[in-house]
RNA sequence: GCCGGGGUAGUUCAGCGGCAGAACGUCGCACUCAUAAGGCGAAAGUCGUGGGUUCAACUCCCACCUCCGGCACCA
């Protein structure tokens, strides 16, 4: 049996999540859905990073105990998943000691076994309120860009990691689509990122100035996010622990990433696995950004979109729809009401919504009879294989719309049989259309799963009657 | 500054040598099974600007204008 490893990335739990992790976690969605569909055996992965300076902040910003904090955090993006319906069958913390710290130690160890680990001196000018470092280039008139306070030169030693090492082999595996990354302008930036030069990394923080696990055999180092987080990634599945597990999905099929931090699982984290002397992730799958009326959503600006209100408002539903259908899957989109309404109405409400009222509605009054109709079969067919070649390119929203085009021409065929005159085929078209309907539904299952199973459920017939009563109207118009 | 991607209908975008396209929105017509939904039709574009190549350019080449992204240790 083929099998199918699909990841998101790990959110940040200083905050919340947002419009935008939902974006993330309903394309991987789709991608486990469908892989499900097509027999293959899928693992599909989500989780929270929780360790750094800044968790710490933000959990005495909120007047919470750390724990407290990362907790409920860490909770609300479980809660998010389940809102959303997402399938992931598994959530992995980077605070989990049990699953995950074994595996980061172990990781540690190995690379630091292959001398790769190594010490040295780091010179930085760190900001004590921002409690993070800052490069020259970035201060304004010689000061923190957000107090702007002075900065302390501090002088420390730090364990970083022989990425230089693996560069060359990274940028080869890259260019060659070892490591395919989609999309594919995002290729020409990391190679020539990597052309700049590439520095050995730091990945360790000393332990006042950060949040984490303690480097082995040294009290005064705590891990850095990269060697931390990106490893939850095997950690989850097994890593050293579960031979049989780990061997069967690994490497990754896709890691869902967003364009912020997707250069580092395109360079730091093949440098981890190369060392580990482990297969690279076969797809990096870079999405943009929600905006929000062309803007960039941020606290200061109040415009943040909290997908809950959605959920609470609309469903799930129409939510996932308006992500995969109107933001271009690997570009910035943007969300307002307006077109989230508009989106809503006119393809979801007067679309799919009508379509199945409206045969079903028939179908009752009239019957009908199982049949198949060559036009509308042979349209189904070709929509099919376009579908297909869509999500194996992540076209998302362009899969949709190919699903669309069998709902447009449905309608069109309503007008043109006239079902609702009673002649002496309308039985054999209402019969068409009920199996329209049918492949309607398989299409949109990893989209809209819990209308997909409406609208069988809706059609759910047995022989010349249906078995349910009529339902209420799948998207009431808003 | 260097590298890369854009600028096509009111809006979002597709097309990338051979008569400018789709969806949404707008307007009109006819219909009534349906969520006042669906169908048919129309209006709507100097394809960023200027030059060049070609029988033919939105498409290829050059220059320019303009917008956006990347140029690592916040994640």
């Amino acid at each position: 049996m083929k099998k199918f490893y699909v990841t998101t990335s790990i959110p940040y739990v200083n905050a919340p999540p947002h419009i935008g992790f939902a974006l993330e976690l309903v394309q991987a969605d789709v991608l486990a859905r469908y892989h499900r569909s097509l027999k293959e055996d899928v693992f599909f992965l989500t989780g929270t990073d929780e360790h750094g300076a800044k968790i710490v902040k933000a959990a005495k910003d909120s007047g919470k105990s750390l724990d407290g904090f990362i907790n409920e955090t860490s909770d609300r993006f479980r809660f998010l998943t389940r809102a959303l319906n997402i399938s992931n069958n598994d959530f992995i913390r980077t605070t989990d000691t049990i699953r995950h710290w074994p595996a980061v130690k172990k990781i540690w160890l190995e690379l630091k076994g292959k001398g790769d680990i190594y010490k040295k001196k780091y010179q930085g000018l760190y900001c004590i309120g921002c409690e993070a470092f800052y490069l020259e280039k970035d201060l304004i008139s010689g000061k923190c860009p957000v107090h702007n306070t002075k900065l302390d030169v501090i002088d420390e030693e730090n364990y970083f990691f022989k990425l230089s090492k693996y560069s060359r082999k990274i940028r080869k595996m890259i260019e060659r689509n070892k490591i395919r990354i989609i999309p594919e302008s995002r290729k020409n930036e990391v190679i020539n990122f990597i052309d700049e030069g590439i520095e050995d990394i730091s990945f360790s923080r000393s332990k006042e100035r950060y949040w984490g696990f303690e480097v082995p055999d040294d009290k005064t180092q705590t891990m850095y996010v990269w060697v931390d987080a990106l490893p939850n990634y095997i950690s989850a599945i097994g890593f050293r622990e579960n031979y049989k597990k780990f061997k069967k999905l690994w490497p990754a099929d896709v890691h869902l990433i967003g364009k912020d931090i997707w250069k580092f699982h395109a360079l730091i984290w093949p440098g981890i696995l190369l060392s580990l002397g482990l297969d690279l992730p076969k797809t990096i799958f870079v999405h943009g950004f929600i905006t929000v009326g062309g803007q960039k959503m941020s606290k200061s600006l109040g415009n943040v979109i909290d997908p809950f209100v959605l959920i609470e408002k609309y469903g799930a539903d129409p939510l996932r729809y308006y992500l995969l259908r109107e933001v271009p899957p690997t570009e910035d989109g943007d969300f307002t009401y307006e077109k989230f309404n508009e989106r809503y109405n006119s393809d979801l409400a007067k679309g799919l919504g009508n379509l199945v009222s409206r045969i079903r509605a028939m179908a009752d009054d009239i019957g009908f009879k199982k049949t198949k109709d060559k036009i509308l079969e042979s349209k189904i067919k070709e929509v099919k294989k376009n579908y297909k070649k869509a999500l194996n390119d992540f076209k998302f929203n362009e899969a949709l719309r190919l699903i669309w085009e069998l709902i447009s021409l449905s309608d069109k065929y309503i007008e043109e049989e006239k079902p609702w005159n009673r002649k002496d085929n309308s039985v054999l078209v209402l019969g068409s259309l009920l199996s329209v309907l049918d492949n309607i539904a398989e299409l949109i299952a990893p989209f809209l799963p819990k209308t997909s199973e409406m609208i069988l459920k809706e059609i759910e017939r047995d022989k010349n009657s249906f078995k349910n009563k009529r339902g209420k109207a799948l998207f009431p118009r808003i």
